[in-house]
DNA sequence: CTGAAAGCGCTTACAG
DNA sequence: CTGAAAGCGCTTACAG
């Protein structure tokens, strides 16, 4: 491979000089400056990075920390999660031209593996994608002044840095629209199982919105999810078994809701006059059936955290640790009731 | 940080003692060994990678390299084909404890992201997820001697490694395998733009197995589909409005199955006896719908080509480019018709 | 504007 | 078995 050492014995300057033309970091001559790109170009020059990465005690790379690919998680909302949180990080790391190191746990290590990577030095920042708590590893990266923000909880550990959009806050105004509709008794479709945050943060928001509003609070109306438009159907299914079945579902996520609707037209049930829905993400699917959604966006989400993370990278000194809320919407369209509502079922395929 | 001469210090030995210890590279007296241990592991010591990197030359890295993770093709084969592939390759990089640098192109750049990276030495190789060619990239990769491994094309490039299914056989088989059933007008839907290598094999395949077993030839029963249920909904539609429909579909992935699947409930058609159905990459799915699939994993390509990478990696010397063939198998199920079929319309859901 | 030199934190012959 | 020293390829004060 060619070194600065070729490049400047070709140029017939110093290493230094080929340094500061290469960085722009000194002053060089024009004519000196010319004659160098011509042999970098030539020769095909890049800085080996472990050289540089040395002596500028920085590696220009972020990690993007998540559970084993393997897991339930990390395909957790739905088809385009991880894909969807990638792009938002993605756009900010091509912007700054850093690279990004995908990690995650191995079973066999001992060692988180995002401590070994701090220790070693080998990341500037972390970015990391949890499914809970891991307060030791967070703790020791605070005390080692490793910057990282924490995508996705809202657990005010306001020790941290952190994003994400408010969940309970978002079922909260999810279930309170179906309230102000008119609804007493409503379903809960948990997205997944309530140890994710996302979930637990859900539940809660709905249970909030119930009990502030007088409504009953049946456990035979929460039904526990998965990433699978089938559970939407079970969920409709066991919800329409009861003596009282409810008169509106909250779906987890859209596939949810999907399922929910696929219940209704194979049942005769119309959307939203005998039962009304309303889901979270506001994904393709949510727009494509008419769905009411609340638009939790995991791009959004890659997006400011990246942004976030190189705030504090590129920051000298410590500061007080930021927890940024991403404002979620309430795209409202024909499920819910509150329109007009040609009948959503209708819109069929 | 804690460095390798605090280490030294602390232990009072020299430091290329305490490499020799840490790495087991060199002789080391038993407490001397001990001692230093014991040092390490009260100061949380990990050797600085750019500097071990630097003085090894070697990353300790590979890059998976990939299209834009906004792109259609970064979702192709469906809802899990990233995350299968990545778990595939996942697995081995736990195994070997090296670290995944996810990288992709960036249209502001002039230089391919992969060239630069490996002038930089930044990674010790690449697995290459490419929609299309890249020929110039490959070359120049293979003139500065940076291993890599091109993972889902058949082409017999046999000048790079390469691992794939064999898309085109595993058309020709699913066809044939309907052929031999006694169909001979048979509609295929592409499982993606004729761009990609996978979909063109695939749609060659097709073509191959009606010309060999002199089957009609009709661009009517060619349908361009995607990674949406829709399009195989989309396609079904298209083919029952033909003056004479098919009597079986080729679905080009399991979704579009399904699709198709759902077509033929909603508009009375038995499957298999009214149209049989066959389908690829043995999904979950094609589990659930009792689909008569071709196994063609993205977890076993991810797996092989990182094996196959690393081969490379810790050899010395080059060696003549190796291009694997996975096995596909056809599973058969009740869609098309070969077992004494319960009607595969009646599972529903 | 330019260059010689120290230093980043490791590894690895080479002596002893 | 142990240590002093060179070297990996950069950057960056420091002199000139």
């Amino acid at each position: 491979m060619v070194t600065i050492r070729d490049i400047a014995k070709e140029a017939g300057v110093s290493v230094s000089t080929v340094s500061f033309a290469f960085n722009d970091s000194g002053p060089v001559a024009p004519e000196t400056k010319e004659k160098i790109f011509e042999v970098i170009r030539r020769l095909n020059y890049q800085p080996n990075s472990a050289a540089r990465g040395l002596a500028m005690q920085k590696t220009n790379t972020v990690c993007l920390y998540t559970p084993h690919p393997g897991s339930a998680f990390f395909n957790f909302s739905g088809n385009s999660t991880f894909s969807d949180l990638l792009q938002g990080v993605g756009e900010i790391i091509d912007q700054k031209s850093y690279n990004l190191l995908l990690s995650w746990d191995n079973a066999r290590e001992d060692l988180p593996r995002a401590l070994r990577l701090a220790r070693q030095q080998s990341v500037d920042g972390f970015l990391f994608m949890l499914p809970s708590h891991e307060t030791d590893m967070l703790e020791e990266l605070t005390a080692l002044a490793v910057p990282f923000v924490v995508m996705g909880r809202k657990e005010d550990i306001s020790a941290v840095n952190t994003v994400d959009v408010d969940n309970f806050d978002a079922a909260y105004r999810n279930t309170k629209h179906l309230i102000d509709l008119g609804h007493s008794r409503i379903g809960f479709v948990s997205p997944g199982p309530e140890e994710y945050l996302v979930c637990s943060d859900r539940l809660e928001g709905y249970q909030s919105a119930l009990t502030d509003n007088d409504c009953v609070q049946d456990p035979a109306l929460v039904f526990i999810g998965n990433d699978r438009q089938e559970s939407g159907y079970e969920a409709a299914t066991a919800f329409c078994s009861l003596t009282t079945p409810p008169t509106a579902i909250v779906a987890g996520r859209d596939v949810q809701a999907i399922g929910v609707l696929q219940y209704a037209r194979e049942h005769g049930l119309r959307v939203p006059q005998d039962v009304a829905i309303v889901s979270f993400e506001d994904s393709a699917l949510a727009k494509e059936y008419g769905l009411t959604s609340i638009r939790t966006n995991l791009y959004d989400i890659g997006r400011e955290s990246a942004r976030l993370l190189f705030q504090i990278v590129s920051r000298k000194k410590q500061r007080a640790p930021q927890n940024v809320i991403l404002p979620s919407e309430l795209v409202i369209r024909t499920s819910c009731g509150a329109t007009d509502s040609t009948d959503a079922t209708a819109r069929s395929r």
